[in-house]
DNA sequence: GTTGAGCGTT
């Protein structure tokens, strides 16, 4: 499994919006938006999980693709560590 | 009631 770096999302993107969006070109095991850890709002990015062959096919499908009025970001995410 | 480059929690 590898882990996609999503950005340039409107504010109001909730995670089951990206595993929707995704979910029609690959495998999607989990997402996430990163939020504001104080104020609680998103900060305009996330994170998809999806199955490891997928990968490829998962940026190339979404990369620079519209997304809700804006153009979305998406690569493969650094390893957190 | 906002904002817009950037890589995240247990």
């Amino acid at each position: 499994m590898r882990t996609l770096y999503v950005g340039n999302l409107p504010w109001s993107t909730k995670s089951e919006e990206l595993t929707t969006a995704f979910g029609a070109h690959g495998e999607v095991m989990n997402s996430r938006i990163i939020t504001d850890r104080e104020t609680g709002r998103s900060k305009g990015f996330g994170f998809v999980e999806v199955n490891d062959e997928d990968v490829e096919k998962m940026i190339e499908a979404m990369n620079g693709r519209e997304f809700s009025g804006r153009v979305l970001t998406v690569s493969e995410a650094k390893p957190r560590e």
